[in-house]
DNA sequence: GCATCTTGCATTGTTGACAATCCATGGTGT
DNA sequence: ACACCATGGATTGTCAACAATGCAAGATGC
């Protein structure tokens, strides 16, 4: 018999959920200040369950919080967005290394299947680089829960894939760019099937280090402006 | 003319960083169940400001909370720990990086200096490694801040290190290593100096890889249990 | 007219009481 | 005698009122 594990979810955990993803789909947007009671009535609840998820929020670096003056959603410039691949570089290259050590041989077919439906998504939904985005956050999750690092697992999904991903709404990938990721996908995960870490590594690097390379390029542009 | 910047610490924020330090040095051990009460007189706050504390230690995974159940200070096994030196590896290896591209003149200097402090400690206070210990804190603070990637010196400073702290006061380092560690440190401060990147990188994975192999070492000697 | 000080208001921080949940102990039935 | 269920106690989660602090608008002096 499974135990049904409901472990009653607490207000706070609720409210913590709620506001990490409210910021992350940009409903508070970057910088912008925030009042206690208004969250309490915007999201149904009491300020003491509301502080505790702001202690968390805060603790994670998704907003700042000065005593007796407020809290507000914090904003991160282009350049710490940059700063955040560079170190996303360096942890998922480890995270990849490790997966590729650590993976289970069902695991990897699972990924392996789902790099297909990546790509029958890309090839059908020509343009909706949506899918693609999502499809790309779903398999750095998987190497990074693969890595059986629980506290690497922790902080790439716990601490910065949410930044990351507050400004991924208006980071729509370029045009080209998504056949290319699926590519590079498809290598790191026959590098991990092969279970060599350290290709796996280096290719899992240069992925991000594209990835950074194409935003910088269209910060460089005037394209997008944080 | 200096402002006070005073910034009235709130309680919670007293709360917070007694429970941290608490756990860090050990006054509460890891695995210890701990009610909120208790905690409440022995550092004299009241609930209030505890559970905020206590929200904020959690998403920091300094300790796990089962809805009414109960807090618990974590406890790392040997192989956590062991992960925790791969990660530090090659995040400390971008610190190292970025901070040879980016300290000041003057702030090189000081580490110079702070390295030549430590020599001299080490050679008095022979056998003390408590010293040690914490000059090599030290050290990787000022690397860390130094890099001027404000979300990697959060992440380590933040995180890694109170979790690696925990379990320092068990680490009384091996009776050479002092001095060995003392000239990687000047090894890599030479090419901070001279604004290698590459090779300051390089040299502080190696020197934090240095450390784990120490530690991995004495686990399996059954010198260190943890 | 501008700057500075003061006062009032709004917001945050804190507190203690109340409600909900879990754990353990003791009782009962088989 | 062992297992299971029920009840009591303790602990955690939640709430609403109170206190403290910062901010801004208005008044006053230069």
């Amino acid at each position: 018999m499974s135990q049904p594990v409901i472990q009653s979810l607490t207000r706070a955990d609720e409210a913590f959920d709620c506001l990490q993803t409210a910021i992350v789909i940009g409903d508070l947007a970057p910088g912008e200040k925030i009042g206690e009671v208004e969250l309490c009535s915007r999201f149904n609840l009491t300020r003491g369950p509301l502080r505790e998820a702001l202690g968390r929020l805060e603790s994670r670096g998704l907003l700042v919080r000065r005593p007796h003056a407020g809290v507000k959603v914090v904003s991160v410039s282009a350049d710490e967005l940059i700063e955040l691949y560079r170190i996303r570089e360096v942890m998922e290259g480890l995270a990849a290394r490790q997966a590729a050590e650590r993976m289970t041989d069902e695991e990897i077919r699972d990924l392996q299947a789902t790099l297909d439906s990546h790509e029958k998504m890309i090839e059908e939904a020509q343009g909706q680089a949506y899918y693609q985005a999502e499809g790309d956050y779903d398999f750095h999750h998987r190497i990074a829960t693969g890595s059986r690092n629980t506290k690497l697992a922790q902080m790439l999904l716990g601490d910065l894939y949410y930044m990351v991903r507050m400004y991924r709404y208006r980071l729509s990938t370029s045009a080209g760019r998504p056949h290319m990721a699926l590519g590079e996908h498809r290598r790191i995960v026959e590098a991990i099937a092969q279970r060599d870490g350290e290709l796996a590594e280096f290719l899992m690097k240069r992925h991000i280090n594209a990835a950074r390379q194409n935003i910088e390029q269209k910060i460089q542009q005037g394209v997008l402006t944080i």
